[in-house]
DNA sequence: TTGTCAGATTTTCCTTTGCCGAAC
DNA sequence: CGTTCGGCTTTGGAAAATCTGACA
């Protein structure tokens, strides 16, 4: 019952987090058709994600039904808010149900997300709202929350809760999460190349240009030029357009033209502009995204935002962002209230995971808190009267919650704050641009441009007066980006990272640090171009092992991106073969010169070179599932180190070795599965005591108590010692069998030479008429009742008797339909007798026991004659064959329309009738005798 | 607060070559 | 009387995955 309970729970859970899902996608498709008109691939990728939310519906819609079914879900999985009984509306992404076991649903408790509640007389303080008892249902104010988003949940006991912790997810919990990732993940592709493909728009491209300074347009009669000669530039953007928190915006999907109208916009926007001014100016960009997608784990306890803040009401992540961070205040009218919701998840541009809500509370919260020490130290007062505000929020934030000092991510926030707030003149700034320096990555914005940025949308009306952490958004962790080809970085030249929205260039190597300290994760990071894309993720991500096991099955990936990859790389100029020194050029292919480099293969090498040498981890278990290395410790007992070195390193005092030196191991029968025996004298690497005694063996221990110690260890053998499996040729047309008297059929390469496997069912009873040697085909086991069985398809012949057999099972295969044929005729014959046998039966009976039962049940059967024939014959004149000779011992009325007593039926085309429902045909003779057939 | 590690717990994987009796 | 076919009973240990708590 529990396992039940758990397992609607996690099924409600995950509807919930897909329809969420669904939601933002179905967001953004309003605005597809603006980017793109023929684009398809935006249409099939909202298929696919249509699919799973009503799968995902369908499995929960019994937990709906118990509790109430007051939830509704249309057919892509859009939450609907259908009123309760008390006026309450439930949101179903942000609904939970959490069935208590021994109660089941005594106490509703609902809280407010939006921190309404606070201004409804319900109290400030997030405990009393937790703590207030909703049973009667009676809940104050709630008609004028007509539209706010409100949490259900179900009283859970301690006890039941700690149980769930437990659950694990199953089988199905996997795999469902793998096709969310997989179908989010080919979202996040679409979109990246909408965006890529608005980057391409002339009319962009030509107002931003027109926006630029004439002595900035220079760069574009460059040739060769180098990261230093993109500082100006940038520095210019970054001052002329200001990222901006969009939650309340009219546009949920980037629009570029309104960006670029308003000179502000999301991230993603401002990073497509950028991308699109340097393709104005005829350099070679990609447009760059962290495909933050969802988990492609099973996330059940996490998998609703609110959750930490349910499991920790006192100090959870919500309160403390509920008082910290004023949420957009919610027009109450407004019919896409539940869309709203995300549009405010969206601005930070976070996974839809577990980790969503916890990401961009936390990083408001940091940046809240440093905005408002900041403002303790800038001289110059915050406009709008936001020191007040920041600093208020962060003395609450610190009453709730202390500080974390002196870790990464607060550095990193605090640097990133300090580059949106503190003082730095344009001048200087152009300064340092000039100077090139590669390494000076996070350039302070000017006077100016912090006033601007400084703006969010919400502060000035925020209802509580509490401020939204200023330039939130634009200090949140990078997701997206541009890469310039340098041609003048390196020999052969280099993709450079260059991050308008944090006024980052050249700082592929902070990315990891900086997603970090906002909890995104580096899982997958494409570079778009010309409608393609390329898989970048190693030029970033520092720690592979970490991410590795978080990506999706790689040659699923792989074949995704194939095409999308050709597309890159012919927009990018990467199929041009380059010559020497860093001048890129389009050459013709010199057919005397075998060995050249093309830009996309130097990449290629680069990041190939980039997996080859990543740094050792630092904690043991990270060795243990690591593609480059190993440690004794945790290999398993199949495993073994071959030869033993060399030691690269050490962790924990453990040895590190090259994962290259790790061999498997496998008994010879395992071995024999793959082709491969092991040669003559080798002796086992490794004994393994066996757990599972063969049956046999267990048999003859029962009944003499004396071990056999030959079957009591598992040999394994490592792949040096094999060789290609060499088996018995057939010899004279007998196949080579073993011990049982058969052939092991795991793959082709087990067949003996000379023999064939027929996997033809009933072929062995082929062979032993024509008294052809033949064994048995094993090709598996299956496992039932604790217990192994052989599973047999076909026989192994040799290789000469293979068409002999094969005609031999031809014609038999026919002479058994031809029989199967005739028996089955034979049998219909036999029914239709004992059908028209029963008619007549019953006939009789009706005619001496009643008149009255005739006229009520055999409307269908007229009155007819007792002499009826049977028959196939297909003519127009249809007659049964076989006669059924009335004794005349019975008293038959018969009707007027027959014409004589004596009387053969003839069912004539014309009196026919189908009726198409029932797929019956009723045939009449014109005595008025019918027959109904039901076609088959 | 976060990362690491060891131990505990849960889930998944691997194991691997019949017998008996009723019906036909 | 021989052949066919369905039911029987439902392992259990190791590895892998994951959780927990202690500690730095």
């Amino acid at each position: 019952m529990r396992r039940r309970d758990q397992s609607k729970r996690k099924r409600q859970s995950s509807g919930a987090e897909i329809a969420k899902k669904s939601l933002n996608d179905s967001d953004s498709r309003g605005h597809l058709q603006s980017l793109n008109d023929n684009e398809p691939l935006a249409e099939i990728s909202r298929e696919a994600v249509c699919k799973i939310p009503s799968h995902a519906n369908k499995i929960s819609s019994s937990g709906k039904s118990m509790h109430g079914g007051y939830i509704n879900s249309d057919s892509i999985g859009i939450a609907k808010c259908v009123p309760e009984r008390n006026d309450k509306e439930v949101l179903d992404p942000t609904v939970r149900w959490k069935t208590s076991e021994t109660a089941g649903c005594s106490q509703i408790s609902m809280r407010s997300e939006e921190g309404k509640c606070k201004g409804a007389g319900l109290g400030n303080n997030k405990e009393e709202i937790d703590d207030l008892d909703w049973e009667d249902g009676s809940i104050a104010n709630l008609g004028s929350t007509d539209n706010m988003p409100v949490t259900i949940e179900l009283n859970v006991t301690p006890d039941s809760a700690r149980q769930k912790r437990t659950r694990r997810a199953s089988a199905a919990d996997k795999d469902l999460a793998e096709l969310v990732h997989k179908v989010h993940l080919l979202c996040l592709l679409a979109r990246g190349r909408l965006i890529d493909s608005a980057c391409d728009d002339p009319l962009i491209q030509a107002s931003l240009l027109s926006l630029l300074p004439t002595h900035l347009l220079k760069i574009s009669s460059v040739e060769i030029f180098s990261t230093k000669d993109l500082h100006p530039l940038v520095s210019w953007f970054h001052n002329n357009f200001l990222v901006r928190n969009l939650t309340s915006s009219k546009r949920s999907f980037p629009s570029l033209a309104a960006a670029l109208e308003s000179h502000e916009g999301s991230p993603e926007e401002i990073a497509a502009l950028l991308v699109a001014l340097f393709r104005a100016l005829k350099l070679t960009t990609r447009f760059v995204s962290i495909l933050d997608v969802a988990s492609l784990k099973p996330d059940l306890e996490n998998s609703n935002p609110s959750r930490s803040a349910a499991s920790k009401p006192n100090k959870g992540i919500f309160n403390a962002s509920t008082l910290m961070v004023s949420r957009p205040k919610q027009d109450s009218s407004s019919p896409e209230k539940s869309i709203h919701f995300h549009q405010r998840e969206d601005a930070c541009e976070t996974s839809y995971g577990r980790s969503r809500e916890s990401k961009e509370c936390c990083t408001r919260r940091h940046i809240a808190c440093v905005a408002g020490d900041l403002s303790d130290r800038v001289s110059d007062p915050l406009p709008f009267g936001e020191e007040n505000n920041i600093s208020e929020a962060c003395i609450s934030g610190k009453s709730q919650e202390p500080i974390r000092k002196g870790n990464l991510e607060f550095q990193m926030q605090l640097e990133m704050a300090l580059s949106a707030t503190a003082i730095k003149t344009q001048e200087s700034e152009m300064e340092s641009c000039a100077k090139g320096s590669s390494s000076h990555s996070l350039n302070f914005s000017s006077p100016f441009n912090r006033l601007r940025r400084i703006i969010n949308e919400e502060s000035p009306t925020s209802p509580d007066g509490i401020s939204v952490a200023v330039g939130s958004i634009k200090v949140g962790s990078p997701l997206y980006w541009a890469e310039v080809y340098c041609g003048r970085e390196t020999l052969t030249g280099k993709w450079v990272h260059v991050d308008a929205v944090n006024f980052i260039i050249d700082g592929e190597q902070k990315v990891e640090a900086m997603a970090h300290a906002c909890k995104t994760s580096l899982r997958y990071v494409v570079a778009f171009a010309g409608q393609g894309a390329k898989d970048v993720t190693r030029r970033y991500c520092m720690k592979w092992h970490k991410i590795a096991s978080q990506r999706v099955d790689s040659i699923w990936w792989d074949a995704v991106l194939a095409p999308l990859r050709k597309l890159e790389a012919g927009a990018t100029g990467g199929m041009d073969v380059l010559e020497g020194h860093g001048k890129n050029s389009s050459v013709e292919s010199d057919s005397s010169n075998t060995f050249f480099h093309t830009r996309s293969s130097l990449e290629d090498i680069e990041l190939e070179t980039r997996a080859l040498t990543e740094p050792l981890p630092t904690n043991q278990q990270a060795y243990k599932n690591h593609q480059l290395y190993a440690i004794e410790k945790w290999l398993t007992r199949y495993q073994v180190l071959r030869p033993k070195g060399p030691i690269l390193g050490f962790c924990s005092g453990h040895p590190v070795y090259p994962r290259t030196c790790v061999q498997t191991l496998k008994t010879k029968e395992r071995w024999l599965r793959e082709g491969l025996q092991v040669k003559a004298n080798e002796h086992p690497v490794k004994e393994l005591k066996r757990s599972v005694k063969p049956y046999n063996v267990q048999v003859s221990e029962a009944d003499d108590g004396v071990g056999n110690d030959s079957e009591e260890y598992i040999k394994l053998f490592g792949k040096w010692q094999l060789e290609p499996l060499c088996l018995p040729h057939a010899v004279n047309g007998i196949v080579p069998k073993n011990e049982r008297g058969q052939v092991d059929v795991w793959s082709e390469k087990c067949l003996p030479p000379g023999t064939v496997h027929l996997r033809l069912p009933r072929v062995f009873s082929v062979a032993k008429r024509l008294d052809i040697d033949y064994a048995p085909a094993m090709v598996g086991f299956e496992f039932r009742n604790g217990r192994s069985y052989p599973v047999f398809d076909g026989i192994v012949v040799c290789t000469e008797f293979k068409d002999a057999i094969l005609e031999a099972f031809t014609e038999e295969e026919e002479r058994r339909e031809a029989e199967e044929k005739r028996r089955n005729e034979t049998q219909a014959m036999s029914r239709w007798y004992q059908l028209l046998s029963s008619i007549v039966t019953r006939q009789r009976l009706n005619n001496r026991y009643g008149q009255s039962v005739v006229s009520e049940k055999s409307s269908d059967i007229q009155p007819m004659n007792s002499n009826i024939q049977i028959g196939g014959s297909q003519d127009t004149n249809q007659t049964f064959g076989c006669q059924i000779e009335d004794t005349g011992d019975t008293d038959l009325n018969v009707s007027s329309a027959a014409p004589s007593n004596i009387h053969e039926h003839a069912f004539l085309k014309e009196y026919e009738s189908f009726d198409e429902e029932s797929s019956v045909l009723t045939k009449r003779c014109h005595c008025g005798f019918s027959v109904q057939v039901e076609e088959l």
